[in-house]
RNA sequence: GCCCGAGUGGCGGAAUGGUAUACGCGGUCGGCUCAAACCCGGCUGGUGGUGACACCUUGGGGGUUCGAAUCCCCCCUCGGGCACCA
């Protein structure tokens, strides 16, 4: 402790980095113990890929889960708050090509720089059960895992045409297709056939959307609501359309079973299997050329606003089934193979997509549904809305959508013809990759038996050495190479015959997707995860990352939990309670990026600043969820905050003992207020008013050390400023030590006990009334908090301004909200 | 086109039916200093007025209410997601 004028008025960011990390190494502050009888919290930040170093997006993400790990634990929690490395991935193999290294070397070199800046940066962190996504004992599991899918039928492969990017040579799920481009290298993305993995996703797409009912008080609504639409459920019909010379009928799906009587065309993709069975001889040769026309565009041409739809007559009818009549059956470029059935009923005169088609191919077009607007074969504007149902059986009569849809689908199930179903937009999760540093599939491909996973005792499938091994892209995995020969060539774990390994690794996706259960038996090698672990600690309580993960990592691992509760291993659907979605940090309006020049460098920042200074700027500059421009906040006037909270504490001169009780009632009720509000607002993430509170606490208390100079001997002074520091450690670890120790207490101030506000100093003597005449404020007066309703009304009445205001006007009504307000209503 | 979210001082933001602009940045005036930096203190939404004070102000317009940034309707703008999904 030190109050002399010659003692430390400033702390010294750079040493007590050093000396407070040291300190939480060796005391294992944040080491959780698994057998605690405490209530438990399990804290989790999405781990980051080792790209490198810490920057300024992991630091306002880490900071702010921080922040929630270090209140529960000092609110008497058990918090377990683990980090670990998502350490496959396509990165450390371009860097290894481009370098000639292994990828193992710069992933692990990698961790090694992050780490120490991790550490650096002062979280709260569990470094005990540390994993790495590319380690054999990590990986093994994610092997076998995958056979456990595969085993329920919900891994599989087939043969279709796959998002495939030229640059990366390897194929992509629909989730990391952006804009048709890839979204890692941004190339334009192009279709393949090709025979791959997949997890059957779309088998839990209703049950993923039902569940999120249960997400709604923890999750942002904006992430449920892109998963809401990336699943996409949509409610309509299958129609059955007899083919003329063909014995199966054709199924379409429509959202719109009213419009059927209007069909005047039949479209199927021309990219789906469907087509070229379809195709009579006669229309063969251009269906071929304009597949091959298909197949060459992009994706992103295919899907600009500006393309013109285009196709080819396959030279076949098909009959509908509500009218019996013949329509033509084309092939074009604007059904999608992969979503409902790969065909569809064309309604010109209701869909705008049909009707733009039929009048570039001069097909016709029968209105049957009167909307009162202009004909659609007049006005080349399709009418979508409700109407007068006309030329449609049945439906004749009919005036709205609900009962003509309803209707039509009676009608087809009359007839056989077709039912009321459910579409999903989502696609299976596309699961190989065609690289060398991801997890092998374990699976051996024996030309006796087939696919064969391996057995459980074979485990894991190990990545072969290829050091020195040519690992760029060339189209196949660099496990189908001549350097992994050795490594592929296996016996058949079923007939012992020569067989061959998968050579495709899988998408790193898979990897996330279970990490968090791993982090609570992390060194367990007769299984995955501990169940009963897994129930102890799960679900977690507060999840934190990116939003950019909203539909890819969120829904993956949502998905996995779905399978891993139905193979009975975990109790739980959802494995995430809340979810907190931080801003990125940009500069002066825009993204950081190497191209714009404008990224800032975290290491610089703590370097001129602290630790401290940094993430309290972080913090404090804006709502968790929104983003911070750099060039809009202060890390220097965080420091110089810092300092004046921290010069508080060497002017504390009462023992650490000391009751505070007989002290300063005024500060002692400004501590209280502020222990009740920051203890409710970091509770709902509601950081930056928080901290907001803290600085209005430390400003009181130094308008009290300042006013009177013996204040410093003060019990109530010293409750102020334990509070500062407690809260201050929430951000601001180091500095929030510093001044622990200063006020003579035992560290860490991490173990300490989170203050309960005290009701009664909650209350004040007097309170500021406020008096409104016709919703206007004329007066503010100063009232025993205790006030009277008669009592606050005379006085209301009695004040000149409000008298004034009335201006003579009889009081025709009086709302009083004790103690605060007072609302006169003049007649 | 469809689905979300948001518009508050010069800036980041606070207030979610009851004192609009908390807290901070910036600015400005003053103190300390030979001086400057640091630090400390005052002032700081707009208009009018010497002043007490008055009026206006939460993207725009309307409504509900004693009272609206907050709730409802219409419109505008920005951000995000999806998008030839039948």
């Amino acid at each position: 402790m030190s109050n002399t004028d010659d003692g430390p008025r400033s702390y010294d960011m750079v040493a007590a980095q050093a000396k407070w990390q040291e300190f939480w190494e060796r005391d294992k502050t944040f080491q959780a113990d698994r057998a605690a009888t405490k209530e438990r919290r399990y804290v989790l930040d999405m781990f980051p890929y080792p790209s490198g170093d810490l920057h300024m997006g992991h630091a306002e993400a880490y900071a702010m889960g921080d922040v929630l790990a270090r209140l529960w634990r000092m609110q008497g929690y058990e918090v377990l708050h683990p980090i670990g490395w998502d350490s496959f991935g396509l990165p450390a193999e371009n860097a290894a090509i481009k370098m000639g290294e292994h990828p193992a070397k710069w992933t692990y070199g990698n961790i090694e720089t992050q780490k120490t800046s991790f550490k650096r940066y002062g979280l709260s962190l569990d470094w005990s059960t540390e994993l790495h996504t590319s380690d054999v004992g990590y990986y093994k599991w994610t092997q076998w895992l995958f056979t456990q899918f595969y085993k329920q039928g919900l891994a599989y492969r087939k043969n279709s045409f796959v998002n495939w990017c030229p640059k990366d040579q390897t194929v992509l799920a629909n989730e990391q297709v952006v804009n048709g481009a890839c979204e890692r290298c941004h190339t334009p993305v192009t279709k393949r056939r090709l025979s791959q993995w997949y997890f059957k996703i779309t088998e839990y797409a209703q049950a993923l959307l039902d569940d999120m009912a249960g997400l709604e008080a923890g999750w942002p609504e904006r992430v449920l609501a892109m998963q809401r639409n990336w699943i996409g459920r949509s409610e309509g019909a299958h129609v059955d359309f007899v083919i003329e010379g063909r014995e199966e009928p054709v199924t379409v799906f429509t959202t719109r079973p009213d419009t059927l009587w209007g069909a005047t065309f039949m479209v199927v993709a021309p990219d789906s299997e469907l087509a070229g069975e379809l195709c009579s001889e006669a229309a063969r040769e251009a269906f071929e050329a304009y597949l091959e026309r298909v197949k060459q565009s992009t994706e992103i041409e295919r899907q600009s606003t500006e393309h013109e739809k285009t196709g080819v007559d396959l030279g076949i009818s098909a009959i509908n089934p509500v009218n019996g009549e013949r329509i033509p059956v084309w092939a074009a470029d604007y059904v999608l193979a992969e979503y409902g059935t790969g065909a569809i009923m064309a309604v010109p005169a209701h869909d705008q997509r049909d009707l733009d088609f039929a009048r570039k191919y001069g097909i016709p077009v029968t209105v049957v549904i009167d909307t009162g607007e202009a004909d659609p074969r007049e006005s080349g504007i399709a009418t979508v809305g409700d109407g007068n149902y006309i030329n449609s059986g049945p439906l004749n009569g009919l005036s709205d959508k609900k009962s003509g849809v309803a209707k039509a689908i009676e009608v087809l199930r009359e007839r056989r013809a077709g039912a009321g179903t459910v579409t999903y937009r989502l696609r299976d999760w596309l699961l190989s990759r065609q690289r060398f540093w991801g997890c092998p599939i374990p699976v051996i491909h024996c030309p006796s038996c087939g696919e064969v996973p391996v057995p459980d005792d074979q485990l894991p499938v190990e990545l072969p050495d290829l050091r020195g091994a040519d690992l760029a892209p060339k189209g196949v995995s660099p496990l189908a190479g001549e350097a992994a020969a050795e490594w592929r060539n296996v016996p058949c774990p079923q007939c012992c015959g020569p067989a061959e390994r998968d050579t495709d690794t899988m998408d790193t996706f898979v990897d996330s997707s279970w990490y968090f259960y791993r982090y609570l038996s992390p060194n367990d090698d007769t299984r995955a995860f501990d169940p009963a672990e897994v129930s102890a600690w799960m679900p977690v309580d507060q999840y934190v990352g990116g939003v950019e993960h909203a539909i890819l990592h969120l829904l993956y691992m949502r998905f996995f939990a779905h399978v891993l509760h139905d193979l009975g291993l975990i109790d739980f659907n959802e494995p995430m309670r809340r979810l907190l979605n931080q801003g990125q940090v940009i500069n002066q309006g825009k993204a950081m990026s190497k191209s714009l020049g404008n990224g800032v460098d975290l290491g610089k920042q703590i370097d001129a600043y602290g630790v401290d200074a940094v993430r309290l700027t972080m913090v404090f500059a804006s709502p968790p969820e929104d983003d911070i421009d750099w060039a809009d906040v202060s890390p220097a006037s965080s420091l110089k905050f810092l300092q004046r909270a921290y010069r508080l504490a060497t002017e504390v001169l009462s023992a650490p003992g000391a009751d505070p009780a007989t002290g300063n009632i005024e500060l002692r009720r400004a501590t209280h207020r502020a222990i009740k509000a920051v203890t409710d607002l970091v509770a709902i993430g509601r950081f930056n008013v928080a901290v907001a509170r803290v600085m209005e606490l430390v400003n009181a208390t130094r308008r009290t050390l300042d006013a009177n100079p013996a204040a410093g001997a003060d019990a109530a002074v010293r409750e102020a400023v334990g509070f500062v520091a407690q809260a201050l450690s929430l951000v601001s670890p180091y500095v929030a030590e510093e001044m622990w120790e200063l006020l003579g207490y035992a560290p860490s101030i991490a173990n300490s006990v989170w203050p309960v506000a005290d009701e009664a100093l909650l209350a004040n003597d007097t309170v500021v009334m406020v008096v409104q005449v016709q919703g206007k404020v004329r007066a503010k007066l100063e009232v025993p908090e205790a006030i009277t309703e008669p009592e606050a009304t005379e006085l209301a009445l009695a004040d000149p301004a409000v008298v004034r205001a009335l201006d003579g006007r009889a009081v025709a009504k009086v709302i009083v909200r004790l103690p605060k307000m007072v609302s006169i209503v003049p007649a």
